[in-house]
DNA sequence: GCCCAGATGTTATAACATATCAATAGCACT
DNA sequence: AGTGCTATTGATATGTTATAACATCTGGGC
């Protein structure tokens, strides 16, 4: 059954199943252990296709008897994103199934402000204008966030002729 | 040339006058009520020259008599960030005194992970391949977050022998 | 004086995140 | 199998960040 996902439709299906397989091999690959509570955390993550907060992953957690504790989700989530498995949307202070898994990138995200809804893209922030402001002012950079926050194309006004 | 301000030496009493000053003309000339507390609360802002939690914020307001609830400094903080004084470090949740005041403009931070400084520099993130993203997704920006983090020139390793 | 909008005071609570310590499970080595 | 190491899980408590809700005050136009 297609459904609306980043903005465009899919087979959301098979994007899970896909995603999933790809963390298996990840982990068997990088000797990471994607424990129950890890597998069905990034599952959950998969299935929604939204920025969860961590008491929401944990609501659906506990909901199936996997635990109950903020720090049931918190560790879980902070596996995910080590691993590269999920993000987390700064702006949102929520977290997000990483849309590329298995490919090594830098993360950008498209966040709608009326929806909700977060597409995930790609960036090379440090090549450009932050790389030579970092350059010039002797900044190493480690890690990049890249937000943008507006209207989805289903969220913008309709008329606007 | 990407202005880039926070490494560097300067007269820090100067900077801080100067901004105060145009915060004042900002709110003269535009209708805004630059209130004691919001007054001071960017003053204080403007003197650390560091990213600030609210509650650290707080902190310094009720030592003054200025108010001892959280709302006080949320809403300080509000109205400055609306205003263009301050910004708000997503990476951190925390605070920071506009260094371009008065200036139109995109900021960018570089946060070192060592010292919690923050230098604040501008980009064009929606003209570059962010643009490109949302422009073929249909997406509409309305604001962006741009963060670094990273080591600052004073927490680099000395000697990578 | 009266009204209104914006600002402030105050209480309470929601939402997000981590410290700590005990118990257990997987794994390498003998 | 037994030992010891480390990662993971369980559980309690607490710390940190942010907002809801409602009462009160203040300044300016009429």
């Amino acid at each position: 059954m297609p459904r609306t996902i980043g903005f465009a439709k899919h087979d959301h299906d098979d994007c899970v199943q896909t995603a999933l397989a790809r963390a298996d091999m990840h982990c068997a690959n990088a000797g990471l252990r994607l424990t129950p509570v890890r597998r069905r955390s990034l599952e959950i993550l998969l299935a929604e296709h939204r920025a969860l907060g961590a008491y929401d992953l944990l609501a659906h957690l506990s909901a199936e008897g996997l635990g109950a504790q903020p720090p049931v989700a918190y560790r879980a989530l902070d596996f995910l994103v080590r691993a590269g498995f999920a993000h987390k949307i700064e702006a949102l202070n929520a977290y997000i199934a990483c849309a590329h898994l298995g490919v090594n990138h830098t993360p950008a995200f498209l966040i709608c402000r009326s929806c909700r809804s977060v597409a995930e893209t790609d960036t090379a922030p440090a090549q450009g204008r932050l790389g030579d402001a970092a350059k010039a002012a002797g900044f190493t950079i480690e890690r990049t966030v890249v937000e943008a926050e507006g209207l989805c194309p289903a969220c913008q006004p309709e008329s606007a002729s």
